[in-house]
DNA sequence: CGACACCCCCAACCTTGGTTAGGTTGGTAC
DNA sequence: GTACCAACCTAACCAAGGTTGGGGGTGTCG
């Protein structure tokens, strides 16, 4: 089974068999959850996750019961690796559906990124490329209606199962309730599915047993003005 | 003039009098802007700016005309030290009202994190607590009402103020006009007007010359549903 | 087998905040 | 002084999305 962290490092740079093998070795201590959280709220994490197979998120809880998601973890994504500064947590992570994460010591990492400059390189893309797509949502959220954010979200998250190699055709697996979907987008779940109702009625999209298919990605992104440039893909490109 | 990121620092761990002279002699290069871009969208920056006085802010235009403000910077802050690995940026980074602003090459900041590593932890810990912020700035605009969210940043900027003691009484320099305030909160003018009438109206903060002050911080906080978790503040406390 | 959960779907109504179109004030340039 | 501009303020109207309260299908556990 190959890593997916290595083929979404691989999008960046390319990476010595040696590293590759480095990166495959630290996932020997693997494990299923269902829908359960990895790291609560005051937590003070001494390992980091990986997700392998399946999607996990990050998310607060306010007082009131509202829930905001503030970011999916699909496969090759790290729950990361800079935690360690910060006396607790001031977010959880939960997987979403059934997912299969790696845990990997803190100090594993550390010696990792020493050993391997080019995987320590990588990794920081990585971190950063979280940021910044964490930034795009605050924009989406605040600034377009809730039609075009949803819109928007799909093609992100479509270009991020590209890289990780897990779309075939326009399919990709979407683990997300409606409900998550409106904790993702701060929209109620009813007013998701009048939205998604609508995208579905325009052909854009359809869905089914908890995947996605998009039918003509051109047509989403122009419903979704959607500029890809904030998730840095290109990085092999213009390097 | 003393340096407002390492009174800054010194508020996450005690700082040696060589750790803060050599912040210090950092900053010789310095110059003022007034309502200028400093880095933009598809920069690749080989320099990263502190803010001395005033502040800036990070920011995204889109296609029609919309603006989202990402995130105040404000003495102390630095606009970051990681940039360096991606191709450009994917947002701007402007000055609002009049700024002092300290250019420092990204080999300086190299050299300074190498050399003293307790700064480098400082730096590191700032980076983290402003990625906190963008998350709760995400959560603010996606699940609370307009009031709250108006409340709860302004909470925000006073702590973040308090931290660099900038704050006499409750009072403390708030240079945004209200159309910035609206593209922070994602809200137009028309209604932050509204909405700063109605917290003036119960007393809660007022404003003059472009400066706020909080009335009763507590009573603020409760309007806001603030838990200042998130600022990670409580560093020293609890190490 | 029925009971229960969970998720998707739908319609009627209501509220928050957007839109449009002004008016006022204070600072600065001529 | 007057002209101009930016920022602030206000009111009337409107629409996107929230709220409430349903209905229906499917999987699973006793």
């Amino acid at each position: 089974m190959s890593n997916p962290l290595t083929t979404k490092l691989t999008s960046f740079s390319d990476l010595s068999a040696e590293e590759a093998a480095a990166l495959d070795a630290v996932c020997n201590d693997t494990f299923t959850v269902k829908g359960r959280d990895l790291i609560r709220v005051g937590d003070r994490p001494e390992q980091v996750f990986l997700v392998l197979n399946g999607w996990a998120c990050r998310y607060k809880d306010l007082p009131d019961g509202k829930r905001q998601i503030l970011a999916h973890l699909i496969p090759g994504d790290l729950c990361d690796p800079h935690i360690f500064i910060f006396e607790q947590m001031d977010h959880s992570i939960r997987a979403i559906g059934e997912a299969r994460v790696a845990a990997i010591p803190k100090q594993v990492i550390l010696d990792l990124t020493e050993r391997y400059p080019a995987l320590a390189r990588g990794l920081w893309w990585s971190a950063l490329v979280d940021e910044a797509v964490s930034r795009e949502w605050l924009v989406n959220v605040a600034q377009r209606d809730s039609y075009t954010r949803m819109a928007h979200l799909f093609c992100e998250i479509w270009l991020r199962m590209c890289q990780v190699k897990l779309t075939t055709g326009g399919t990709f697996d979407l683990p997300l309730t409606q409900e998550q979907l409106g904790d993702t987008l701060g929209i109620t779940p009813v007013h998701v599915n009048r939205v998604l109702q609508r995208l579905r009625a325009e052909g854009l999209v359809t869905t089914r047993d908890r995947r996605m298919t998009i039918h003509d990605v051109d047509a989403l992104k122009a419903a979704a003005e959607f500029d890809p440039r904030y998730l840095h893909l290109d990085a092999r490109a213009a390097a």
